[in-house]
RNA sequence: CUCCCUGUAGCUUAACUGGAUAAAGCACCUCCCUUCUAAGGAGGAAAGUGCAGGUUCGAGUCCUGCCAGGGAGACCA
């Protein structure tokens, strides 16, 4: 807010001497402007003039006493002075009144404050968590449903239409491999008491006894290829594991408050496959290798793409991409995120290269939101198969029951219940926080300690700080018809406060465009240490001057409300008292 | 062999579009609960960003080469 009016500015003075003066145009979007590192360098800086001075034969320095002669000029009384620094930087230093005005505006805004207005009404599909059925969700999959979740809110904040996407899977060799383990060690009643365990004990049977046994993967590939023609014995099985699975993933979408607007899964598209595979034929992009169909993609540096296995199973790329397919022509999307981790990069490299021949005219912007790997203690890559994978349902049970531990230390006088709300509540932070606070394409070591840390950079720092202040406010007798002077507000911590709430709508556009919520996270931390800092410095219901005190409350309010907001965002809620 | 991701205080991470004196948390040391919640605050010590070049007025950030860790590489997803 602040920062593009003073962009505006900036812009607008920057017009008339480049007019005069015969310099090259700079649209607004390419004014830069920063805030300095170090308070003495003022509010905001522009570095415009090192920035033209390769197009023009005049030294920066030059240069910033032309703009900065021309901008005293019409110093608009929102900048109090303006600075030539280090031979080229320009310092605006704001006027305070300007700063504390800004509050109001926000004020007014209240509960939509941050998020746009505009209602862009672009579709946005974005393609997250997405589990195997048959096997357990586990710490992976966490990370592409916290991260796509929180992209999804971003979305939705900036008015896009967002649609939620879990592309299931449930398509693939595996689940021939799955009914050929079940059919040979099988048991109904185990598996409805406990589906997905003993589906994956299955599963993983399967995977010994294939060591000893190497025929078991024949027979595994011919269940899968029985399925797919529609045999009816092995369609049963699936739709049945289907179902089982299905209800424990709904369990912790629940617990994690985590919806979607569609499950369509990998075995929607199974039907398109054939029609697909043959116009592919037409167009000669295929050819035979080794029995299987291949598009070769050298000409892309990339290894080629296999359409179709030697047995005419089908393949996950060939489903992808009947899944791009419908995506284009049902919803015409601005853009589609696949929020998967980068081991898969190769893969939508490939399915993106084969988007773009065969639809080349579709201007759909595809974007993989590849995110790190959840790492074992060791640093190595958790396998489903050796069965070392730490089940989603498991952390978080565990998460709940250890933060439950520590709050029953700390909050000894409630009543259960609510120690039980705070734990949950603490602990589905924590493990969103987690994966959010830091950039996802880094890969985080899996501990337990560091997660349950709930001292310092936390989720639990930034619920804590939004109930202590939610107290003052709380506190606050009801003061009627009291004006706000927020001209009052003139304590440095109070300017910087209201500074870094005013950036909260930007913070929020970064991050959707980058895909990046952990922008939004650390902003959200850096907004809480100068509120801890206030709390601690600033009694304020101690105040005496009404206005002054109403002031401060609003302020302590849109602080609450930008804390809140910006948690829900990523997925994580407050309490009002914790 | 090819491709992708990562490399910043002892550890985990920040650094907006390349900008000024690289910023936090954990751990360590000092201090602050008769004042709105100490899951907090004030302060100290601690790195010159894997290595070598290059581009630039300016490089943790861009380019090239190397090193280290992790991952992927045709019939899994």
């Amino acid at each position: 807010m602040l920062k593009s009016e003073i962009k505006k500015y900036i812009h607008q003075s920057f017009k008339k001497i480049a007019k005069k003066n015969n310099w090259p145009l700079l649209s607004i979007n390419d004014i830069p402007l920063e805030t300095p590192t170090i308070q003495q360098f003022g509010d905001y800086s522009t570095t415009i003039a090192f920035l033209i001075s390769k197009d023009i034969k005049k030294s920066p320095l030059e240069i910033a006493e032309i703009l900065v002669k021309e901008m005293n000029l019409l110093l608009p009384n929102k900048i109090l002075k303006i600075e030539i620094a280090r031979n080229g930087f320009i310092n605006f230093y704001l006027n305070p009144i300007f700063i504390q005005k800004q509050l109001e505006k926000i004020f007014k805004d209240k509960e939509s404050f941050g998020f746009s207005k505009k209602g862009k009404k672009e579709k946005i599909i974005i393609d997250y968590s997405s589990p195997n059925i048959a096997k357990p969700m586990h710490i992976g999959h966490l990370r592409s449903t916290i991260i796509g979740e929180s992209l999804a809110n971003l979305y939705e904040c900036l008015g896009y239409q967002v649609i939620r996407w879990n592309y299931l899977g449930d398509w693939g060799t595996q689940f021939g491999k799955l009914i050929a383990a079940y059919k040979l060690w099988g048991n109904k009643k185990e598996i409805e008491k406990a589906p997905i365990t003993t589906l994956l004990h299955l599963y993983r049977k399967f995977h010994q006894e294939l060591k000893k046994n190497p025929e078991l993967e024949k027979f595994g590939q011919q269940e899968f290829k029985k399925l797919e023609q529609g045999n009816k014995e092995n369609r049963k099985i699936w739709l049945w594991f289907k179902k089982e699975s299905l209800k424990e993933f709904e369990k912790i979408y629940n617990l994690l408050n985590i919806k979607f607007d569609l499950f369509i899964s990998e075995s929607f598209f199974e039907k398109d496959l054939l029609p697909l595979i043959d116009s592919l034929h037409k167009k000669e992009l295929t050819q035979e290798s080794q029995g299987a169909i291949i598009i070769p993609l050298e000409k892309y540096g990339l290894p080629p793409a296999l359409i179709q296995k030697s047995d005419e199973a089908s393949l996950y790329l060939t489903r992808d991409l009947a899944l791009i397919s419908y995506r284009f022509k049902k919803y015409q999307p601005e853009k589609i995120l696949y929020v998967v981790g980068n081991e898969q990069d190769m893969h939508f490299k490939q399915v993106f290269t084969l988007a773009k021949i065969l639809f080349p005219k579709q201007e759909t912007e595809l974007t993989h939101v590849k995110f790190g790997l959840v790492l074992s203690t060791e640093k190595k890559k958790f396998s489903t198969r050796e069965g070392e994978l730490i089940s989603l349902d498991q952390v978080i049970n565990e998460a709940i029951e250890k933060s439950l531990d520590i709050v029953k230390k700390k909050k000894t006088d409630w009543p259960l219940k609510k120690q039980e709300e705070l734990a949950q509540v603490i602990a589905l932070g924590a493990l969103k926080f987690n994966d959010l606070k830091s950039f996802r394409a880094l890969d985080v070591v899996f501990d337990w300690d560091k997660m349950l840390d709930f001292s310092g950079n936390t989720s639990v720092y930034l619920q804590y700080t939004y109930a202590r202040i939610n107290k003052i406010l709380v506190k606050a007798k009801k003061t009627k018809n009291i004006k706000p002077n927020y001209l009052l507000l003139n304590s440095s911590l109070e300017i910087q406060l209201i500074k870094k709430l005013s950036e909260f709508p930007e913070i929020i556009e970064l991050s959707a465009e980058k895909y990046a919520p952990n922008y939004l996270a650390t902003y959200l931390l850096s907004l809480a240490d100068l509120s801890n800092q206030y709390y601690e410095s600033v009694p304020v219901l101690k105040e005496e001057n009404k206005n002054r005190l109403q002031a401060q409350l609003n302020l302590l309010q849109i602080i609450t409300q930008v804390l809140k907001n910006g948690l829900q965002v990523l997925g994580i809620q407050v309490l009002k008292e914790i």
